[in-house]
DNA sequence: AAACATCCTGACCACATGGTCAGCTCAGAA
DNA sequence: TTCTGAGCTGACCATGTGGTCAGGATGTTT
């Protein structure tokens, strides 16, 4: 029977059964190596140093990822799968104010839940999106189309200013994922060690209030 | 007296007057790094791949810039010399919608007409700023406070609603920056091959539009 | 022509890179 | 006791890195 260890973290050093080491390892190696290339980009971050902010041998990382390649596009493809778990469809009959407030919070959430994984992908887009390319001009083109067509019919129907429906897609994703990703210029310029929950709060609804405000949306129940 | 020859591109291509040459190289290696260290961050860039895009022998490239780091440095200063430049002062008594159009455009014409420095400074801010920190917490932060005192003081006028004045100069910030440094998911998305300068308009006036009515700014002459 | 300073670069160096591999450890099954 | 297989790793390799340098090319001044 062997009464199966269990396999939360902080338990032994050794003997975990079954692929259990592997995964915690591969854990360790995929956090470790989302803040090296988050820092560095892809050409920039090292094996050597992906290993040493994981605790391990260089050796040990290429024996569970296989390729420096190989461990950058899993990162990028983890950081894809969580963003589209935060995606709910939307309708024209749901309400403009609640669709974009949501649409502000979960961006704002996922940017602050993973940083790393948010800087991540904002280095590959800076260097020209070489292993996206295919996802923007895929899934993610599909899904602003989506979204844009929403917002205009509910232009036409008067609930919102007719503005370009993709520059306010696009006007929500800078403004939020701007946080993470310049958070080093955030926290010099404010003087922050770091942004609190608190200020997190603030911000968003902050962020809400001028953007709905902006193109004409009424601030809840229209 | 020596009659100084223009210094202008496109010349001869050999013995110019004084440090012409010099200054000729100069530029077009300054151009090559900025175009490769936007790409691929300071680490990730070679100085190889900036040699190759200069149409030079790496040597030459040493024996202008001293080192990567000297030239690296060089490039960030230029860029914040960019930045400083377009800098005017301003008053209480100046029109909020003017400064805020104002800034709005200044920034993204600093943005479009220098996309690769815009790349750079956000891959250097990305990484953890760790050549800018004593800028940001240095000139950069007077800069924003200033402009903070000023939108308060506006704020309590009754000329704009009582946002926080720099959670506001960040949404500026971020939204003019993300078409430079995110020009490869736009273009993605949007299915373009460039953006024209009337897409550029277009979105300036989206942000202008959105931003004033969004903090309760009247739109031209208070 | 001789002197001079600037411009230029191939060869070289010590070191870091991504990746391979033979062979180790060690728990459990046969 | 032997075998098996997952986990692991130090040594190694070809290639690339930033940087140095001796020495040549080139043009200007005397």
């Amino acid at each position: 029977m062997t009464p199966r260890k269990t396999p939360f973290a902080g338990d032994g050093e050794k003997s975990e059964a079954n692929g259990a080491i592997r995964e915690r390892n591969e854990r360790e190696i995929l956090a470790a190596a989302e803040r090296i290339f988050a820092g560095h980009g892809y050409r920039g971050a090292s094996l050597q140093a992906i290993a040493h902010e994981a605790g391990l041998p260089k050796s040990n990382v290429l024996y569970y990822m296989g390729s420096k390649r190989g461990l950058y596009v899993r990162l990028l493809e983890r950081m894809m799968a969580r963003w589209n778990a935060l995606l709910d469809d939307i309708s024209v009959e749901d309400d403009p104010a609640d669709v974009l407030e949501g649409f502000i919070r979960s961006k704002m959430q996922l940017s602050r839940r993973h940083p790393e994984g948010s800087r991540l992908f904002a280095a590959e887009i800076i260097g020209g999106a070489p292993f996206l390319q295919y996802y923007l001009r895929g899934e993610m083109r599909d899904w602003v189309q989506a979204r844009a067509l929403i917002f205009e019919q509910w232009s036409a129907r008067g609930l919102m200013d007719p503005v370009d429906p993709v520059w306010l897609i696009f006007l929500i994703w800078s403004a939020t994922q701007h946080y993470a990703d310049f958070e080093a210029q955030v926290l010099g310029i404010t003087d922050k060690d770091t942004l609190t929950d608190n200020d997190v709060e603030a911000i968003t609804g902050f962020l809400t209030q001028v953007i709905l405000k902006g193109c004409g949306v009424a601030p809840r129940q229209a």
